[in-house]
DNA sequence: CGAGTGACCGCAA
DNA sequence: ATTGCGGCCACTC
């Protein structure tokens, strides 16, 4: 499980972001955002989690540093970074990446 | 070993 | 529109 997820956001490309949802529904268990959010925090801490983001795309709330550092990483890799005043947000609806299943191209 | 928590999501009231 | 509750796997105490 944890490794399809740690597998998944590895292989999430820059310019791109992935929900826990969205992970949590290719590792088999649509229910199970919050187990990708667990293995974030307990698992391989060398995977991008700076590039994994809730369904609204806000960043994440445990993140090391806080939303802020989150979003510096995101805005330092060349991220639209949006959001109010200790809010932050991406454009996940067209920064949503998914695997590359669909025949080649998944977005650019 | 047993129980609780965790960076979430979705539905129901 | 907002608040409340259930569900899953892995890890820590």
């Amino acid at each position: 499980m944890k490794e399809k997820v740690e597998l998944l956001v590895g292989q999430i490309p820059k310019r791109r972001v992935m929900t826990y949802g969205q992970i949590a529904a290719l590792i088999g268990n649509p229910r199970a955002a919050r187990i990708v959010g667990g293995v974030a925090h307990y698992g391989n801490k060398k995977l991008p989690w700076h590039r994994v983001v809730n369904k609204k795309g806000g960043l994440a709330s445990g993140y090391p540093g806080g939303r802020r550092a989150q979003k510096e990483y995101l805005e330092f890799e060349g991220y639209k970074i949006l959001g109010k005043d200790g809010d932050y947000w991406v454009d996940v609806d067209k920064l949503i990446w998914w695997p590359d299943l669909v025949g080649g191209e998944s977005g650019k």
